[in-house]
DNA sequence: AATAATGTGAGAATCGATTATCATTTCTCC
DNA sequence: GGAGAAATGATAATCGATTCTCACATTATT
């Protein structure tokens, strides 16, 4: 490539962080990746992996598990939120809010630091789609 | 071995089924080789796989994700539960009861066909002994 | 512009979990 | 007791995710 150059210099990195951000839920890095070529954005997935590694150095992204579909990644700015997986897609989606009642589960002499909640089901767009969105 | 066959015959497959059945969480493939091999009970870590692996299959079991350490087995006819993930030891342990209010977490459109809910913290013993249990 | 430091992409290497293979052993049924 | 089917254990093979490597591009500094 020669001219193209032009286009893709700035931080690779930036963008990746960019397109994170601007999800409407945690991704995974291949989910981000997958996102940035289809924008036409020409990233490598090792640096989609390096940013997101570095950003969790820094402090700035958190690494969330989805019911053990591998690693997702959200900005850490978030408020304390919980997620929607979608069966069909896939995809998680970011919920607000949150849950009462959670001491009443914690058994004695076991002490409670955290929780996470996951509701499964159908997204707005799978449930109109019919294969999938 | 010559003299030992005579304690291992028996279908091993009962006995990594009657194992987890014992358990108080769900537990991985490996965790219940190793409490199988703890335990005196010689068997291959490929048959445990095979155990539970028939067990999905003829829907005794219910292979279960906690906050992403990897598939762990549950026996299926355990009431509707959660659990609590130890931080130090990594153990899950089963949960009674369940949350209210989730259905006020999901957004327009979308439909919730289950939840998931992971209570994170120290267990009994861990919170005991100084090390871990 | 020249040099050094850092970032990037492509693909190889690694790592852990799971599955497949195969020689034996155990079971089942006659 | 014997033949064939199924189970078992050890280990190799596979698979996906992540990390590493390295040649080259880009940026920063002078």
């Amino acid at each position: 490539m020669q001219r193209a150059n032009q286009q893709k210099r700035a931080n690779q990195q930036l963008t990746v962080l960019r397109a994170l951000g601007e999800a409407d839920g945690p991704l995974s890095a291949r989910e981000l990746w997958s996102r940035l070529i289809g924008s036409g954005k020409s990233v490598g997935l090792a640096t989609v992996y390096r940013a997101l590694q570095r950003g969790v150095e820094e402090g700035t992204l958190e690494a969330v598990e989805v019911l053990g579909r591998g690693v997702r990644y959200e900005p850490k700015d978030r408020e304390h939120h919980h997620h929607f997986l979608c069966s069909t897609c896939d995809h998680a989606f970011d919920l607000f809010g949150c849950v009462e009642g959670l001491d009443s589960l914690v058994p004695d002499g076991f002490q409670m630091t955290g929780h996470e909640v996951v509701l499964l089901g159908t997204c707005d767009a799978c449930g109109n789609a019919e294969g999938g969105c």
